[in-house]
Parts: structure tokens; sequence; C-alpha cells
DNA sequence: GCAAATTTTGACCGATTGGACAAACGTTAG
DNA sequence: CTAACGTTTGTCCAATCGGTCAAAATTTGC
């Protein structure tokens, strides 16, 4: 949809495309753990197996890695809120938002780190999204939501706190990845803890919502 | 009660004290919105009013900085969950724990920043104490929660995950300020965004944790 | 008031940072 | 094969980094 942003999309070599891709990956490991000031283009260099000079010869500036980092990651972050959609059942429609919100977080751990490390940082870099684009659709899915309630499908609460609440459970299984391992420890802190924080978010929000007769 | 952990506790004049606190203050400043790697011992001493060797006076390394508000934090940051009794009524004490948390993230969320920059980063100087005291002490809350839920008092389900979701909720409104304001907007986006808050968790979390009958 | 102790400063250091650049090396199209 | 183009590297640079040090300025104890 609105995907492919990186605006000019110059043509490129087929060397160029994949040592790009090679470098976003490699910054995208260290971006997400040391933050961009933290960050040195040595070592996205050294993680992505190749010399300072080599890299910054397809990155001109460091910065410019990290807004292609920002770009690409921002659409497929919101996807999923994208496809709560009006028709269909609403609690089946919110939980399988919340489902596939906690799957991204299993399977995309970095890329959440790299959006909370923004955020934390006071969202230098992509304030003007968040004020425009992410605002319209939240609040495109709030009003949504809203008339989940009204129609008396939902139990009536304030969407955009509840919309916050399902990003603030589900992410924090990637950001405070550490302290839920640390905490749970070597037993249950394994593979399993993602099955039991589904088990237990469908019940928190689904239970939790379901319309009071 | 384990508070003053800045263990050989030296004697120190009055100017020590009043000069490392205004220091430590303008290091919360910078490190919380920063992190420990962005952040530079200039931009504390200049937020300090003061010189960078002044500074390095007062703590010999940008380490001992960090490492001071870390130990500070801790004990204050986890407070409310130490409150949580198990004398009294169940319903009760999660509601006054999430309002506490709550709190915490209007009022100290400096703190929180620096903390959660700390765990993103994977906690490199605060492992031992994840895995121990904070480990430790969510256990014994943990068995109390489920003490209660086998009392029959509240909804059954997995303590740990609870305890989970209520730091993230609460954290969230500290830690992703800039998102919640910009998404809010001006309007619903100012001091009376806590309230609502509020509101929300409590309708989430009491009213979904009432036992089922 | 004065000597001792404490506090502050400017100058400085080696290491690291983001980035420039020309030369060397590969690849590819004709 | 070769000229043009794309890629890689070593070297270098100015700025900034964390931190030292001796000397100057100030405060303190008597």
């Amino acid at each position: 949809m609105t995907a492919d942003m990186e605006i000019p999309a110059p043509r490129r070599t087929r060397i160029q495309q994949e040592k790009r891709e090679l470098i976003l990956e490699a910054a995208l490991e260290v971006f997400s753990t040391s933050g961009f000031r933290g960050s040195t283009i040595d070592q996205i260099a050294e993680a992505a197996g190749m010399s300072k000079p080599n890299l910054l010869y397809y990155f001109r500036r460091k910065e410019d890695i990290h807004e292609t980092l920002m770009q690409r990651l921002l659409d497929t972050w919101l996807a999923p809120l994208r496809e709560l959609d009006d028709i269909g059942d609403p609690l089946t429609e919110l939980r399988s938002y919340i489902r596939r919100k906690l799957e991204m977080a299993r399977d995309f751990p970095r890329e959440s780190r790299l959006f909370a490390n923004e955020i934390l940082q006071g969202a230098p870099r992509i304030m003007p999204m968040l004020e425009g684009e992410l605002k319209t659709l939240v609040d495109e899915k709030a009003a949504v939501i809203k008339g989940w309630m009204r129609a008396g499908k939902i139990a009536s609460t304030d969407p955009w706190h509840l919309i916050f609440s399902i990003w603030a459970t589900t992410q924090h299984y990637a950001d405070f990845d550490v302290q839920v391992r640390a905490v749970l420890g070597p037993d249950r802190g394994g593979d399993g803890r993602f099955e039991d924080a589904a088990r237990f978010l469908e019940q928190l929000f689904i239970d939790g919502l379901k319309p009071k007769i």
C-alpha cells in the first residue's frame, strides 16, 4: 500500500542491492541495542563484514542508514493495526490484532527495540510521522472500536488507551525481553514464554472486554 | 528498608553533597534521553552548570555517575511492588498498586526512561540485580497473588504475566510519552491523559480480574 | 588572620568518532 | 582485449570523546 517510500528509488546494481541489504541488517542489530548515538559506523561495518569506507560508499552518512531503516520499519510495524477491520466480529478482530502484535514482538524484537529507542529519545527523527500518519491511523481505528462499543458489541471504554495498552503489553516482550527472561528464570523463561503471554493477554483483554449484560 | 546502599558512604563536605546532587540531577536528565553511551560528560557538566574537570572531581568516571543513579533508582522503583500486601482486600491492593505505578510514570518519567534505556540495551549493568533481588521479589508477590486466586478472591490467571502487563501499561505513559501525546493530539494529550489512563487501566485490570461466579 | 584542605579551572592527552579522498582493484559491455 | 564503470581499500583529517594534571582560587578549621 504505502510501501516503497525510499523516495527517488535510484537505479541500483545487483551488488548495490545486496550490500545495502547486508548493511541494513547489520545496522538493525547494532542500532537496536545501542541506539543511534551509541552506535558507531565501525560497529555496523564490522557486523556487515566490510570496511568503514566501503560501507560509506553505499550510505554516505550514518543518518542515512538509520533513516532508511526507520522508513522500512514503520510500514510493517503498523500493518497489524491497518488490518483491524470494521467488518468481522469485533472480539475476533481484537483477538487477532493482539496475537499479531505479540508475534511481531517475538519474531522482530530488534525492530521493536529500534522503534522504542527512537521514541525514548524523544522521536527526533520521526515526530512528523507520529503526528501525521500514525495519529490519523489510530484515530480512524479508534472510531471503528467506538462504533463497536456503541453497538454494544464490546464493553465501553477509551479506544485510544485500549490501543496503547495493547502496544505496551505486546511490545514489552520484545523491548524488556532480558528483564522478562531474568524474572521468569531458566524454566519458565524459555521459548514457552510467548505462549504463556498469549494466553494471559487473551484472557486480560478479551474476557475483560466482553460486553457486560 | 534496603535504602542507602551507596556502600562505603564516605564522609562528605556540604559542598560535595550539594554538587553531587546537582550532578546526579543533570545526569538523570541527560542519560534518560540519550542512554549511557549516547551521553557525554560534557553534556552532563553543562546541564549541571560546571566544567568537565570539576564534574570529574566529584565522580571520577562516567560510569560512577550512572551506577549511583541506578542504585538510587532501583529501590524507589520497586517500592510500590514491595507494598503489595498479603493482608487487605486483593482487588483494592492491585488497584492501588496500579495507581501508584501510574503516578510514578507521571511524576518520575525520567527515572522510568533511564530504566528502560538500561533494559533495552541488554541490562549490562544491572543484570545480577534482575536475576537476584528483582526475581526474588516478583516470585514472592506472584505467590501472594496466586494465593488470592486459589482462594477465589480474583480471577485465575498467570501472576507473573499479570505483573508484566501492569509494568508495561503504566510505564508506557512515561517511556512512550511523546508517542502518546502525538497520537492523542493537543486536546486529549494534555494533562488529563493520566486521569484517562487511570480510568482505563482500572477498568481493564479490575473489572477484568473480578472473580467469575 | 592564616595555614591547610578543598574546590575550580585551563591546558592537555591519547583514543575514537564520522567522514573525505585518491588510488587500487573488479566487473562488465562492446 | 580493453575502456568505462563500479567497488574496495589505506590513509588521512578535524572534531569529539573520556580522562589527567598541575596550578590557581576558594573555603575551612583554628
